[in-house]
DNA sequence: CAAGGCACGC
DNA sequence: GACGTACGTGCCTTGT
């Protein structure tokens, strides 16, 4: 770090960000100026200014008319013409604002702004400053001297390592960064817009790179080179020298540094004010007067002549872009500095008080204290409550369990009293804990962890976060109690009373504080019915599935670990006999280095990001027919894995208590709102294999009066399409109860069902899936082994065969442009913020993800109220039978014997009618001695 | 201990 | 021609 930090700043690249970012939702003021770009150059200016604190800064603006450096190329154009009228007025409006912030701005008479910006970076004195450069693409990047001429991708990033010049060079296996310029000429357009020569891609640049130097020498040596790619350079010839002119930075241009000129100062405040107001930038306004408290008559004409208030110059600029652009300044309450009231209660007395407090209250937010993260082994240590905000109580409990348990009787008119609304940070986890002492909660629940997962469900829902997001507070860590993660973590059992008490009551504050302001997020959305009557009253379902457990035929995976272990030592000394050489095959390093190196099995490997071969099942079964030890390794492959992850973890997570194993699952992490499991993950257990399938057979009822019984959906994904597209051809084959991967498949290649053969329902089965999962053409391709064009010719007959699904599709697209977001049939949202953005593999992320969301988590919507309806039956008729398992489309039941019948039916039931829907719905029961047999 | 590579399920 | 290639969890290796 140096003394001083200079930003500079390229307008016209920020004017069209701007520009672009309103384009659907422009800010018009009451006379009707068009403000967008100069609205979003300014918060981006004053966020640069507030975030960095530069001491010099320069804003620079191109001065080729039309003064933006890519703006001759024809999407540009076609993009600026569209809607011209905010560029136009942005840039004068730019520039005084510029001028009344007192910030030099600086044009250069024939050269572009990053040119500028260039020059005088290569210029600053190296030892004082610190140069950094602001880009719409990347935000900004410090401006390393010897790489200065490369264009941005190049030299962003705090210094030439971070940002990969020496990875680009890897990549593209070529060994002067000088060249990086004459790749980016030659296949340009990957990279921030530079044209290149259409139809050049990384391969044939590294070659031709290699061969003739420079895009000069390939130049001159075009007559020379054969066949398309020849014709293609002769017509290229022109892009080629732009883009490379593009991709250079110069750093000659005229212009002086001047230290004095550069500095920051304080703003024009008359002048700014005035212009704030007429561009009617309120909130920014407010922002700026308010927190400049030595004057807030900002019509005061000594204003401007202040002296410098060196030290904290950057006061004023308390406003950032989503402040104002939510209009909507929270003052946010800093309660770290307020005053709280956690009490200790101790004492059958004092706990008798606390609970005739609780029970005259509507709602009440709790928390468990307890020796574990695992709910199942952990022991209580304490119990705290709060009921309104900044108060809160903890109350310890025994160590021992007789008398621990003694203590939450006393609570148990509180947890069962109907009245009262509990409300916890995930709620599964104190349920679960409750559970272990015999205490079951009635009465509406209410989980802020799980509103948040419904508010914001890619984001993070602990507590500790929520409380820094909503509250602006920071809650005493864990951490502090009990040390870092590893093992020397302690024991929540040896914290001091009255450290514990504070760390705890304030947890059942935060709590009840984030639950408030969660209610009015879910209000806005109209998401509560999601929240209260799904996924609240699965946390019960799935804290007593957790609880349940499932056996395991412990026996059974010792002889299967016996069986791999013979297997994999047969198979390694097999791959060492070919390979002519012992090694770790388990090493994809050294795998690597062998087959590709040693073996020269393939002249050109493919190889990973990092560079190392790729030697992936993808890859690797390529060779699978001409090389026995490639065959020899993916059964090596297949042996480990199974023989790690599955025969030997099990076993090892059974409880000591419960003798079975139970699995956590997880309501709150994957964006489209189906369930995880972990500690074991018990939904990817192997099926598809025949060795795989082995583990399903350890999965076992928990004794001879019981049967394992699984239900599964039957193709749930493509119902659901089929009803939301109403495509009739489809709704038709499911009503009929034909199989929909032949129907598909006697469509796309216009034949009769019957002479459908087992290749075309295999390609129709992938296309299905592969729309279900939002894959493109390409990996479609890649899935199938085919060329994409035949994989591009697949997926067109697939829409012009099911146009309402094409149809539906574009509905999906069309709305999350429009609004951001997708839902699902309960309502269930996924933001898909990049939907519009001019990043084209981002948009085709949220474009693939606005057909999948809302069909993945309909299905998801349907199995959790399939499950909740499902257990309210079988608790309500009493029956011997649990509900074990869920792996997204099926449940798994530990069945007694007599009530199999009966329940295969209302299980059938519930599933088919947990949500009504405009097609057949139909499931698949079996039952049998395990987990296998009953598929 | 983190990151990369790989593989399992739906 | 190249983009990047569903979502999760968990194992092993490698390098710090």
């Amino acid at each position: 770090m140096r003394s001083k930090k200079l930003f500079l700043l390229d307008a016209m690249a920020l004017i069209y960000r701007a520009h672009f970012a309103f384009i659907k939702n422009p800010r018009i003021t009451s006379t009707g100026v068009n403000t967008s770009a100069v609205f979003g150059f300014t918060n981006t200016m004053l966020e640069v200014i507030k975030k960095e604190k530069p001491t010099h800064f320069a804003v620079c603006f191109d001065t080729k008319a039309p003064t933006f450096r890519h703006i001759d190329f024809p999407e540009y154009k076609a993009q600026r013409e569209a809607q011209p009228e905010d560029i136009t007025t942005a840039i004068p409006l730019v520039k005084r604002l510029v001028k009344a912030m007192n910030i030099p701005l600086i044009e250069l008479d024939g050269f572009e702004a990053d040119d500028v910006i260039g020059t005088l970076a290569k210029k600053a004195p190296k030892d004082e400053f610190d140069v950094f450069m602001y880009t719409p693409d990347k935000d900004y990047g410090q401006l390393v001297d010897e790489h200065i001429f490369l264009y941005k991708p190049a030299f962003l990033g705090n210094g030439i390592e971070v940002m990969g010049v020496p990875e680009i060079l890897a990549k593209w296996e070529i060994s002067r960064i000088d060249q990086v310029i004459d790749m980016l000429g030659l296949m340009g357009d990957k990279v921030d817009n530079i044209p290149g020569i259409p139809g050049v891609g990384e391969k044939t640049a590294v070659k031709l790179l290699q061969e003739y130097d420079s895009i000069e020498g390939i130049l001159a040596n075009a007559d020379k080179i054969p066949n398309k790619i020849g014709e293609k350079i002769r017509a290229g010839k022109e892009s080629a020298l732009m883009s490379k002119h593009l991709a250079r930075i110069e750093i000659n241009v005229p212009v002086e540094f001047d230290e004095e000129d550069l500095k920051m100062c304080e703003p024009n405040t008359e002048e700014l004010s005035a212009l704030l107001d007429e561009l009617e930038f309120r909130t920014l306004k407010t922002r700026l007067i308010k927190s400049d408290g030595s004057n807030q008559d900002l019509n005061k004409p000594e204003t401007k002549d202040k002296p410098k208030a060196e030290t904290n110059q950057m006061s004023l600029f308390g406003a950032t872009e989503e402040e104002e652009v939510e209009k909507e300044v929270k003052e946010k309450d800093t309660i770290n500095s307020v005053v709280h009231d956690y009490y200790l209660i101790e004492g059958k007395e004092q706990r008798a008080e606390l609970i005739e407090y609780l029970m005259a209250q509507d709602e009440i937010c709790f928390d468990t204290e307890t020796t574990d993260v695992d709910a199942i082994d952990a022991e209580i240590v304490g119990l705290s409550f709060a009921y309104r905000a900044k108060e809160a109580f903890y109350v310890p409990c025994p160590p021992r369990f007789e008398e621990a348990k003694a203590v939450l009787e006393e609570f148990r008119s509180v947890f069962e009293n109907e009245k009262i609304m509990k409300i916890a940070q995930n709620l599964k986890y104190d349920l679960t804990i409750l559970s272990n002492y015999g205490i079951e909660i009635k009465g509406t629940l209410y989980d802020t962890m799980l509103a948040h997962y419904i508010v914001e469900p890619e984001q993070r829902h602990g507590m500790d976060y929520l409380a820094m997001n909503y509250l602006n507070y920071e809650p005493v860590s864990i951490e502090t109690l009990i040390g870092g993660k590893g093992k020397k973590q302690g024991n929540m059992r040896d914290v001091p009373l009255e450290a514990i008490k504070e760390y705890a009551a304030e947890d059942a504050d935060i709590t009840l504080q984030l639950k408030t302001i969660l209610d009015k997020e879910l209000k806005k959305t109209s998401q509560e019915k999601l929240l209260y009557e799904v996924e609240v009253p699965l946390v019960s379902v799935l804290s007593s599935m957790e609880r349940e457990g499932v056996k395991l035929d412990v026996q059974a995976l010792q002889d299967l670990s016996d069986t791999l272990h013979k297997d994999l030592v047969i198979t390694q000394s097999e791959i060492f006999e070919i390979a002519g050489m012992e090694f770790n095959v388990g090493s994809p390093k050294q795998l690597g280095e062998i087959l590709f190196e040693k073996m020269k099995i393939d002249e050109k490997p493919k190889k990973t990001p990092t560079g190392q071969y790729a030697t992936g099942e993808d890859v690797l079964s390529n060779y699978e027919a001409e090389h026995e030890i490639v065959k020899k390794i993916l059964d090596f492959r297949e042996l480990s894995k199974l023989k790690s992850t599955y025969v030997e973890a099990l076993p090892q997570l059974i409880s000591k208590k419960t003798g079975r194993i139970h699995t956590s699952y997880n309501q709150a992490v994957t964006a489209t709102g189906r369930l995880s499991s972990t500690n074991p993950n018990l939904q990817n257990i192997p099926i598809r294999t025949e060795r795989g399938r082995e583990i399903r057979k350890a999965f076992i009822p928990r004794d001879s009066d019981h049967l394992i019984l699984s239900a599964d959906y039957s193709q749930i994904e493509l119902r659901i399409m089929a009803a939301f597209s109403e495509d009739a051809s489809m709704v038709e084959a499911f009503n009929q109860g034909i199989d929909i991967h032949s129907t598909t498949a006697a469509k796309v290649f216009g034949v009769e069902l019957a002479d459908v053969n087992s290749d075309m329902r295999r390609k129709a089965k992938m296309v299905n899936f592969g729309i279900i999962y939002g894959i493109s053409a390409f990996g479609l391709a890649q899935r199938l082994g085919i060329p994409r064009g035949e994989a591009k010719d697949i997926i067109d007959a697939y829409f012009t065969q099911f146009p309402n699904v094409k149809t539906f599709m574009d509905e999906c697209i069309n709305k999350a442009r429009e609004t951001e977001y997708v839902e699902t049939i309960l309502g269930r949202r996924r933001y898909l913020r990049d939907i519009n953005s001019r990043n084209q593999t981002n948009r085709g992320f949220a474009e693939r993800n606005a057909i999948n969301a809302p069909i993945q988590g309909s299905a998801a919507d349907m199995i959790k109220v399939a499950m909740i309806n499902i257990h309210d039956f079988m608790k309500a008729e009493k029956l011997k039978s649990k509900m074990i398992l869920q792996v997204h489309d099926e449940l798994v039941f530990d069945a007694h014997i007599s009530e199999i019948e009966y329940l295969k039916e209302k299980v059938d039931y519930f599933m088919v009618n947990a949500i009504p829907m405009k097609v057949k719905i139909e499931t698949g029961i079996g039952v049998g001695k395990n987990w296998l047999e009953a598929h």
